[in-house]
DNA sequence: CCAAAAGTGTTCAGTATACACCCATGA
DNA sequence: TCATGGGTGTATACTGAACACTTTTGG
């Protein structure tokens, strides 16, 4: 009998630091032996038998010390399957995203990394973020999954922007990021506004979800969470 | 020590058919017991060490008797993590897409079926394809190693019409449909103009890929096929 | 009152869509 | 010469980006 192959998963682990005005990457150095010491992404071999969202929740809980109710989504993004990434052998890395609940971190060893500057990486892990960011990016505003996972159930255009900023390099005009968010299916200005800034400035207006995007009551039959999203719209359309 | 995860590639066939004028999905019977007989999408055991892309070919080749040279590319699609999707046991699988050059069929017990009309597979087989369609349909055009493998080097205005139309629906004015390859990096307008077709009509124009799509020099490092293509813009730019 | 920063309305350009019309073929 | 169907040009609507101006806070 052929010897199967081993399947490893590695998450990019993303939390929104409202201090900051960031979003951060949740990194941890490597206990055992290859890369020992060195920062990787949390990873764990996947079960026989276990869903990939499981293991997706084993390596941020396990490796990065985040409590199993502050991981608010995850979801799927590409699989590396180079068979020399891992020393060890041959390796299939399937690429997920989670997110948690934006509070401030609290734990030792984890180190939380402005997307922008990560540093070095064992394995492949430097390029299997260079190739996840455009991807993660794209799901802001499109995933309501991951969107309402980064910012949690009610959250202010001042952080919106910080987010929007973070992912994809450039900070949006608020006026232009306010029209963003009203065609977002699930998500509503209300009448509150958030205190001011500590720099001053006026209160933002605070937004809220109506369909419940938290919790998790979808879809979960084959597919491992909402690792397909529309992308964008197919060329041409006609009639209507 | 843990029986690690026993993980299986399904791969989307898809060749565009000139005298059906559409594109075609390739399923084939199964030959050993779960579900003999029944028609599923082409799959192996992925071996240890073996690539995705090399499996893909394998299952390709072997299930369906497509010569190797005739798979133009391939590619990522989603993982499906159900662990009760095979009877015989928890097993992932990876979907894939292939394409296969557009030249007619031969082979005997492959069926080619319209994307609209696929007749019930084994397994959940018919949710991969469910799910994946819209993955294949954002592709075209965006994707220009599935497009070439698709339409080949040279190709018609009238056979991008029927490919369109295939994967999204509906069927755009060639006017339109035109100005959106004049976008298409690496694909340009020639000079001639093809054969009329059957029913007359003026004959279309020949465009032809300039950078070379085929063969496949790619980037090939951790990343299998172009899994990454950009999808949608990000939203909101700002200066620039 | 001034600086800071979000919110409002408007302008502008680029893109997508629809369609009238033209052209080239087969029958 | 008619039917068929792609090619050309153009009008219209829609979308996204930019920005002047207003509003609301802290100092």
């Amino acid at each position: 009998m052929i010897e199967s192959t081993l399947v490893s998963v590695d998450v990019l682990v993303l939390r929104f630091d409202p201090d900051a005005r960031a979003v951060l990457l949740g990194v941890a150095p490597r206990a055992l032996d290859p890369f020992a010491g060195a920062l990787a992404l949390p990873g764990v071999l996947l079960g026989r038998g276990e869903r990939l969202r499981e293991a997706t929740r084993r390596a941020v809980t396990g490796k990065l010390g985040v409590p199993d109710a502050a991981v608010t989504a995850t979801g799927q993004l590409a699989t590396f399957d180079e068979p020399s990434r891992d020393p060890r052998g041959p390796t299939l890395s399937i690429a997920l995203w989670a997110t948690v609940a934006p509070t401030r971190p609290d734990d030792g060893t984890t180190t939380w990394t402005p997307l922008d500057a990560v540093p070095p990486l064992a394995f492949d892990h430097d390029r299997i973020i260079t190739d996840c960011r455009p991807l993660l990016a794209d799901k802001l505003w499109r995933d309501p999954q991951f969107t309402a996972g980064l910012l949690g159930g009610e959250f202010t255009t001042a952080q919106a922007l910080d987010v929007t900023e973070s992912l994809t390099g450039d900070r949006p005009y608020p006026a232009n990021l306010g029209r963003t968010m009203d065609r977002v299916p699930g998500l509503e200005r209300t009448a509150q506004h958030a205190a001011a800034l500590p720099k001053g400035g006026r209160p933002p207006l605070v937004w809220r979800w109506t369909s419940p995007t938290t919790g998790s009551p979808r879809d979960d039959n084959a597919r491992s969470d909402s690792s397909v999203v529309a992308a964008g719209a197919a060329v041409h359309r006609r009639r209507s």
